[in-house]
DNA sequence: GGAACGATCTGC
DNA sequence: CAGATCGTTCCC
């Protein structure tokens, strides 16, 4: 079943442990999450921190879309919208374990090996684009946020966040130990 | 109108 | 360890 959409209103700090273990979903292709990281409207690291624009609007609908950005002019970053509307918070997938689909993954990513286990590879690998900003998890769409039953890990690892220069000591970084 | 800067990845 | 690469944002 999808991921439930209420269970995605808190604060991303606290969502965001709760979504380590499920399954992204796109096409044939299955990733379990595995590394993610919050992103809130008061944080000066977050796309939304100096207010709502163009390309951040849809982290400011409703939870549980995918709000898909360009990072360094290459590649493509996926988050899932967490919060109440008009909140503008986030939670960026920064990596992931392949389930299913691997090798439609190999030959979008032109390798075998390091299929996920980055928020740039794990788009590549899934086929997610800008195309796919703002498409609903929740719902029976091509993107999907999938719970099967796996349980979050119950001391996940913390730590700060990756590739920032703001609100670097915040630690709001969640593994699966 | 322009410049600076990335929530990164890869190959050397 | 540095280059790639370009849209977004903000300032003049």
């Amino acid at each position: 079943m999808t991921f439930d959409r209420g269970a995605l209103q808190g604060e991303a700090p606290d969502v965001a442990p709760m979504l380590l273990n499920k399954l992204l979903v796109h096409g044939a292709c299955v990733g379990r999450i595995v590394e993610v990281e919050a992103y809130t409207a008061d944080d000066p690291a977050s796309h939304t921190y100096r207010g709502e624009t163009l390309r951040n609007s849809v982290m400011f609908g409703p939870p549980g879309h995918l709000y898909c950005y360009r990072s360094y002019g290459i590649h493509t970053c996926a988050n899932i919208v967490t919060g109440r509307p008009g909140h503008g918070a986030a939670v960026l997938i920064r990596a992931l374990v392949p389930v299913a689909g691997v090798d439609e993954m190999r030959r979008r990513r032109g390798r075998s090996t390091g299929l996920a286990d980055g928020p740039g590879k794990l788009c590549q690998a899934l086929g997610l684009t800008l195309a796919h900003n703002g498409a609903d998890l929740c719902g029976s769409g091509p993107v999907s946020l999938v719970d099967d039953g796996t349980p979050p890990p119950r001391s996940p690892l913390i730590g700060p966040r990756i590739g920032i220069t703001k609100g670097v000591d915040t630690p709001w970084r969640f593994r699966v130990p």
